[in-house]
DNA sequence: AAGCATCCGTAACAATGTGTACGCTTATTG
DNA sequence: CAATAAGCGTACACATTGTTACGGATGCTT
């Protein structure tokens, strides 16, 4: 009950962090906004948090958490490559150009030590490469795809699924996917990695 | 004479103000050390300025303009189209990630009221895909492109060939590329893309 | 029920930012 | 040469920030 309450006030604080900086950015959202908001102290963030980059850096660190998760999830079910390849596109991209994963880029954007961008893409395509590669791998031994180098297929793929979307989703250039948007995307990246995988391919030099 | 001087020393701010962005970040760029870099008066910048969002507004668009004309003298060239567009990948690519835009990006994704980003994206991208498209017509004209709509091909064409490249750099995960590595990336781009467009292609929906 | 730790609300502090004002020097112009 | 405009350096008000500190309330433990 102890743990509970303290855990279920830290969603409240992160939550509220989360909007504040969505809406404000990063530069506006303050301390003390973010425990007004929170109707939490001033000094029980910084006990929890240290300081501003903590509290920040804890919310880069969940999202990634989660999105980690669920992306173990989704390949722990024992389907056959296709079918997880098929899957995997419109879960990975709806995940990298959400609301809540777009923020976090802009406010690693604009943190002037540079920390938090460094947690975010380690936490973030340092996390997610390796697992893409491990299902490009098993597609690969089911004569799925074809490759030589997994990680040069994964920035193939991941160049046709996301490719300018994020940096043009982080300067509001564009708003948010549809579900529906998503899964065409997805689905054009992939058949578009199976026809350049599949063609005969020039060696890297 | 008079003229030339103070051309001269809006070079001077410009050039500081870059520098400054690119090793302190824009939050951390304030107007008195902007000034005291340049070695002018804090009520000059006000005074050509306006604010600070008006400073970094005209760098946004003198890195625009350049872009658009070094672009634009690269088409005018009346070569056949093929070599227009072999020419245009490496050209375009060093653009979009050099130091000068990357800094500039950073600096409109961490500008809280997101008039530097959606300057940015207008002078970017709203002035450069046209010129795209252009070329990209005329190669299909010469039967060296096939495809139905212009900004979808161009879409594609940028995403294979800058891809996450840009966000990565802002985040600050990969280096300024090498001369070599943008030729490579480009060739790459372009083939793929030819591979895409000659191929069958589903229709939009 | 007493004792204790935790946390809220608020205040205080030092630092820094933007934007403005004001003498003094410097260069241009008639 | 005199007059005038522009610009530098400095200082200023004013707001806001991150961070620390403190008194009082709240709830858990014994």
């Amino acid at each position: 009950m102890r743990d509970e309450n303290k855990a279920a006030r830290k969603r409240r604080i992160e939550q509220a962090a989360l909007e504040l900086l969505a809406s404000k950015g990063y530069l506006a959202t303050s301390m003390l906004s973010v425990a007004k908001r929170a109707k939490a102290s001033n000094e029980t963030l910084y006990n929890w948090y240290g300081n501003k980059q903590g509290l920040f850096r804890s919310l880069v660190e969940a999202n990634a958490g989660e999105v980690r998760a669920l992306l173990e999830h989704d390949l722990v079910q024992d389907r056959p490559p296709e079918a997880t390849l098929k899957a995997l596109g419109p879960l990975l991209l709806g995940l990298l150009v959400s609301d809540r994963a777009i923020t976090l880029n802009k406010a690693a954007a604009a943190d002037p030590s540079g920390e938090l961008a460094h947690e975010l893409t380690q936490a973030g395509r340092g996390a997610v490469a390796p697992l893409i590669a491990d299902v490009f791998v098993k597609a690969r031994d089911a004569g799925v795809l074809r490759f030589v180098d997994a990680g040069k297929a994964v920035g193939l793929y991941l160049d046709l699924l996301v490719g300018d979307l994020q940096i043009r989703r982080v300067l509001g250039a564009v708003p948010a996917l549809t579900q529906p948007q998503v899964e065409r995307r997805a689905s054009r990246a992939l058949a578009n990695l199976k026809l350049l995988l599949s063609a005969p391919r020039h060696q890297k030099p």
